[in-house]
RNA sequence: GCCUCGGUGGCUCAGCUGGCAGAGCGAGUGAUUUGUAAUCACUAGGUCGCGAGUUCAAAUCUCGCCCGAGGCUCCA
């Protein structure tokens, strides 16, 4: 809804012809005048249509408000669709101008002005500061529907913000009543209070990030500094906060983790599909699992529809699964999209360098299982399957567990919860909710531990006991009869942007604690760099490239000193550097630069490249990414 | 969204009690053909985030806005 609001000395009106949306009116209401009154020229639009009740009660408390600043007793209610090119239903419309006058009439003297009604009027406004004023009304808009408190400038300048859809589950997390424990590996369930952190330190940061939500550290995120200097990616001032650039390392990067992710949970079985990134704001079924997932949308207008960006696959796979034939023979059945993007409208100060983006690339797997005691089953193999993606990541040791549920959740499956304990070896944060709020009744996540104590959901999985009834997706059992799946959803590594801000920061804190940071060997954009002496090595080293098959190498073939060359190599994070020169020209063997080890080792290239292959077997490859002489290269960054 | 700090060549930053816009790195050109963390010289490169205001004069002072970082709030 917008809103008008002028303080007039006299505001009056005549009616001259009726529209086609008129309402009928007494013959008394066909002129008006009041004089000293606050007038407020309304345009009621769409969005109101899902709620006239609160749209009206928000626009009441509003124009109180400004009543009581401008100090005045008598308020015209003006209709004037002008204000908006989005209006709402006539019908809608009325209803809620109506509900506005019974509103404010209360504690006002209120006037309100036909709708529908081409209207002579005069206005005198008084021109004070604050006689003139404009408010967007939007439901949801505001914690506890105080209305806007949003400044006149901003309005003004925001006038055709777009609306802000906060869920209800957004409402009632501030609700949620969480209870926290550790799980010991021996299956003992403790407060926090009685768990001893000592040899746990990580547990207790995360803990202390997740319960006191307290962090006082002020550095700048190391991993941001990295992921330009790298030239992996940037921010990208051309498109709104939280959407990157990805240069061509980190392109390349991003690529090896999706085709790994994708590759394991292929050989899981899962099959790939692609969905649309946005969906129908007003589809009956979307609208209700919106109101169910705790985030916030970007939303788009297209002639006369609105849609929203999809914050995962759950929408496209459910509507896909509801259209499909399932049998029991075909449980459980996986589907997979890396969604490329998903898109959350994260609050500006949430937003930080590659670890929270309101534009991301997540792997979203959804499994139909037949039944609880079968989504369990499914749940323990991806558990177990995200452990060995985090290890596979390079995040073997770097992750705290989050196991959470509710009560009547684990009062019926105690052991297993146990059991997963004791699977990933070490203690456990838990949160037990005493009722469920969300569309699941348990859920794990792996989470990253940066060097400000700030944690980071990487991996998940997700028993969802919701949606299979909510998009009506069924299979059919041995006997013929129809049923609800229950549903998994699984994230085997998180969004892929945040693990590689995990591996950055990582890295960070090694190189703190002396020692060299690095990629694991299958994520390098360049494996290994040859740095010819001179310029008649040149050739030489063409020809170690050519027999380094399948392995990511460049040449420095810029006219600069070898010193300075190596140094670029470092800064680079290249892990095995070769120099070569008249000595290697007549022997053959290579002088190989190891970077994890700090050590140089004599070997021949095909010693260098079988020491390359055991490194990175089992994970993608990808060709280089850039020009292969670094003489070709342009500058991405610096 | 709120509070605090910041934004000056491609990058990192100096200049900020108002008075000719600077350095290093990087880039281009030339010389050098080089053996393990920065070869030398020269040249180009600026709407001092954007917009107003104060002033003879604004990168510098004031106001508004945009963007970033940290904190708060929040976090599937």
């Amino acid at each position: 809804m917008q809103l008008l609001s002028i303080h007039s000395d006299y505001i009056e009106y005549e009616t001259k012809k009726k529209t086609p949306v008129a309402e009928e009116i007494e013959p008394t209401l066909k002129s008006g005048r009041m004089d000293d009154a606050l007038t407020i020229f309304i345009a009621v639009e769409t969005y109101d249509e899902a709620d006239p009740g609160a749209t009206a009660e928000n626009a009441a408390a509003e124009i109180k408000k400004t009543a009581e600043q401008v100090k005045t007793s008598r308020i015209m209610l003006y209709p004037y669709a002008h204000l908006s090119s989005d209006l709402a239903k006539p019908t809608v419309a009325v209803d809620i101008l109506k509900r506005l006058e019974e509103t404010l009439s209360i504690d006002y003297n209120v006037k309100r002005a036909p709708f529908g009604w081409y209207k002579a009027f005069k206005i005198s406004c008084k021109g004070h500061p604050l006689s003139e004023l404009s408010r967007t009304i939007r439901i949801g808009g505001e914690k506890g529907g105080e209305g806007s408190e949003r400044s006149e400038g901003r309005d003004q300048k925001e006038g055709r913000k777009t609306e802000e859809v906060v869920s209800e589950a957004l409402k009632s997390e501030e609700k949620a009543v969480s209870h926290w424990h550790v799980l010991t590996q021996e299956g003992e369930l403790l407060s926090i209070e009685e768990f001893d952190f000592s040899d746990h330190p990580n547990l207790k940061k995360f803990v202390a990030y997740e319960t006191s939500k307290s962090r006082a550290v002020d550095k700048i995120p190391p991993h941001v500094e990295l992921m330009k200097r790298l030239e992996l990616a940037d921010y990208e001032p051309g498109s709104d906060s939280g959407n990157m650039r990805f240069y061509p390392k980190g392109t390349l990067i991003k690529r090896l983790l999706e085709a790994h992710v994708m590759n394991t949970v292929g050989e899981m079985g899962a099959v790939e599909v692609e969905t649309p990134v946005m969906y129908d704001m007003n589809h009956p079924t979307l609208k209700k699992y919106l109101d169910r997932f705790p985030a916030r949308q970007y939303s788009i207008e297209s002639d006369k529809r609105s849609f929203f960006l999809r914050f995962a696959a759950c929408f496209g796979q459910f509507l896909m699964n509801h259209d499909m034939t399932i049998s029991h023979r075909n449980l459980p059945l996986k589907m997979v999209e890396m969604t490329r993007y998903s898109f959350r409208r994260e609050q500006h100060g949430e937003l930080v360098g590659l670890r929270r983006l309101r534009a991301f690339t997540m792997p979203d797997m959804h499994t139909l299982c037949s039944d609880m005691s079968g989504a369990i089953a499914e749940f323990k193999e991806q558990y177990v399957m995200c452990m060995r993606m985090l290890a596979d990541v390079g995040l073997e040791d770097d992750y705290e567990v989050a196991i959470r549920f509710t009560r009547d959740f684990y009062e019926e499956n105690r052991d297993f919860i146990k059991e997963l304990v004791e699977i990933v070896g070490k203690p456990v944060l838990i949160e037990l909710w005493d009722s469920r709020f969300f569309y699941f009744v348990l859920k794990f996540e792996f989470n990253y531990i940066d060097a400000m104590n700030k944690a980071s959901a990487l991996s998940t999985v997700q028993i969802d006991v919701e949606n299979a009834d909510r998009y009506d997706i069924k299979y059919i059992d041995r006997n013929g009869g129809e049923n609800r799946p229950t549903i998994l959803h699984c994230s085997p590594s998180g969004a892929i942007e945040r693990c590689i801000y995990a591996l950055l920061e990582r890295e960070h804190l090694k190189s703190l604690e002396g020692g060299v940071p690095s990629l694991p060997t299958w994520l390098a954009p360049t494996q290994v760099r040859l740095i010819p002496v001179a310029e008649r090595h040149l050739e030489y080293a063409e020809e170690i490239a050519r027999a380094l098959d399948r392995i990511r190498v460049d040449i420095d073939d810029r006219e600069e000193t070898v010193g300075k060359k190596v140094r670029a190599a470092g800064r680079e994070w290249v892990p095995y550097t070769v120099i070569i020169g008249d000595r290697e020209l007549e022997s053959g063997v290579l002088s190989v630069n190891i970077r994890s080890d700090k050590v140089k080792v004599e070997e021949t290239a095909q010693e260098l490249s079988r020491r390359i292959s055991s490194e990175t077997a089992g994970m993608p490859y990808r060709r280089i990414n850039l020009p292969m002489h670094l003489s070709e290269r342009a500058i991405f960054f610096g």
